[in-house]
DNA sequence: TATTAGCACTCGAACCGCGCGAGTGCTAAC
DNA sequence: GTTAGCACTCGCGCGGTTCGAGTGCTAATA
């Protein structure tokens, strides 16, 4: 049985009206939005058969239909592939609102993120960006106290990371000297990956007794170090999601999800280069009624990083996709514009 | 109409019955818990001058009675003046989640913030240490592109900030540790306040050409100026809100709160160096059924920063107060330990 | 004077039955 | 293949009723 052009037609029409208020959409409602010349009866049945399909569903017998996620995985392939574009003054809004956002990497990632969420109504997730085999251009190590001292590290992608470290007896310049120097010389274009025992040892006994005395702050800037390629991972908008009933019992779910790094950055490793839609019902944990729906960006140097918008499953994809994707390749723009280690 | 011993051990039976099950009281429950030996007309005539007094009140005529925020502002004071103190089994438990948490600043208030969320099971906000008059102790300016500088800012605290700027022209070695020595001389051990446009002029133009041309670099460093001494703010816990159904009406607002640094850091600036409680009710957008008890913490080096425990009205008070004055304790001794600037 | 048993009263929650109407599938005519 | 017509289904909303928890008041009691 072919989905022919007309039973498509009808499908996107039900997707879009369902979108638009939450309401099981009967054939009546149907044939007087739809002005295809064509009756309510021909519409049954038609609905019929993408039922039989497992397009559409009834909550109940005297109800309309809804989208099944089926349908909204068709209906979104569609989009993806089709030849829609952002209008010109849709795009313009968007330049709008990125020349007006902060320039440092993880600053633009946030802000972008946020203003797509303000302008969706949904939430947005974003990845900063990172480099796969981020390194750490630059080590500087900073006395703040007498027994404290601050590691500094810059990443290739620009990002920067500190972190405090006590040693217990009172550090000397000439000390703070000596460990910037030794972690500039071992540490530095060095890939988390290739940082071995044997390296770790030697770069700390190079500085003799004053090595083991400052373990911690090597130790520091080696998590520093294993840190540099870990994205953050920002999610605004949360606000928008508590308007949709239908996410109501999976919002708990969704948040400690979202508190937990690992699994987000799991959720929007891309799984291949465009976009990608997630349903709640396909997660590992599922959450009914949710919609992910992800994209990678990508900016010179290696710097990639993800974004995701988190809404209802009756979403408006059209507005969702087409904004996500332009929003993701002016992010990718802006970074490399801005930080890239070029 | 005084509140003598007995009102009171009974405000207090009827606010702890009331957060066990969100039901409200009636004067038949509370006999059967209240084992005072007295009938349930007694109670009644007690809780009728209760309801006059403003600390009782009755969602309907035939249902029994809700504490009002009045009758938890009573409750709470005698509480915090009260002898009450932790067991030394629930100390200890902290004491060990302390001792697993990261040494860094900002990771630690954090990581206290989730710790307090987890086991209250509401939500945490925290701001991280920062002191009243921050300063830069120390720039570094690190070259990450052709095109693009990282400026890097340590702040007596220990903590450290970056940011990304974009020149209009290939960055040479001898530009940047001009910069840096500049930005060293002028803007070190400066307290925001005092950069004065004068300061700012004189400070690029001691650089010459090549101070106009970098002016974007200076812009970067005196934005970090300006955010040293402005605290990050952790929300944690935000999943275990939906659990409170008497919330779900001020969820958005309370989100939108929070994704709003301005708003929240006011909120948790403190009134007074104890414990504070304010009322949903009572704040500027009232956020119905809300509670936030807030309580500052201090460390060494005049670090300090705000810690609130968000949850709906009839909280465990004794749990949440007793454990927010043992974090907020434990937080400024674990910061003083580590970053600040002695 | 404080306490308490008893009682009439109130009023929300839950339940029930009913009619309405939106929506369906099927059939027969076009 | 399309459509008008029709019988049928079933959720929703409405009014009425019962039930019971909880109240305030009164009168008796210690």
């Amino acid at each position: 049985m072919a989905i022919d052009d007309r039973k498509q037609r009808i499908l996107m029409a039900i997707v879009s009206l369902y979108a638009a208020d939450g309401e099981p959409v009967g054939s009546n409602l149907l044939s007087r939005y739809f002005d295809m010349a064509v009756s309510s009866a021909t519409l049954r049945n038609e609905m019929a058969t993408l039922t039989r399909l497992g397009l559409l569903e009834q909550p109940h017998t005297s109800a309309g239909r809804v989208p099944t996620p089926k349908a909204y995985r068709f209906f979104v392939e569609n989009l993806l592939e089709g030849k829609s574009e952002l209008s010109e003054e849709e795009a313009a809004e968007i330049d709008a609102v990125f020349r007006s956002l902060d320039y440092d990497p993880d600053k633009l990632a946030q802000g972008a993120a946020k203003a797509l969420a303000d302008m969706l109504g949904y939430g947005v997730l974003v990845t900063t960006p990172h480099a796969e085999n981020s390194h750490v251009v630059h080590f500087e190590v900073i006395q703040v106290g007498r027994y404290t001292a601050a590691v500094l590290a810059v990443t290739a992608e620009g990002g920067g990371r500190t972190r405090v470290a006590k040693v217990d007896y009172e550090l000397t310049a000439k000390d703070i000297a000596a460990i910037a120097a030794a972690l500039n010389k071992n540490l530095r274009f060095v890939a988390e990956a290739d940082v071995t025992g044997a390296l770790i040892r030697q770069m700390v006994d190079s500085l003799g007794e004053a090595g083991s005395k400052n373990w911690p702050v090597f130790s520091a800037a080696l998590t520093l170090l294993s840190e540099a390629g870990r994205p953050n991972i920002y999610f605004e908008g949360q606000q928008y999601l508590l308007n949709w009933p239908e996410l109501d019992g999976g919002l708990h779910s969704l948040l400690s999800l979202a508190a937990d790094r690992e699994g987000v950055e799991r959720l929007l490793t891309p799984r291949g280069s465009g976009t990608t839609v997630l349903f709640g019902e396909e997660m590992d944990e599922p959450i009914p009624g949710l919609c992910l729906v992800s994209r990678p960006y990508r900016a010179a140097g290696g710097l990639s990083g993800a974004m995701a918008v988190a809404g209802p499953e009756r979403m408006k994809y059209r507005d969702v996709i087409l904004r996500l994707n332009y929003f993701s390749l002016l992010l990718g723009k802006g970074l490399s514009q801005s930080g890239a280690g070029l």
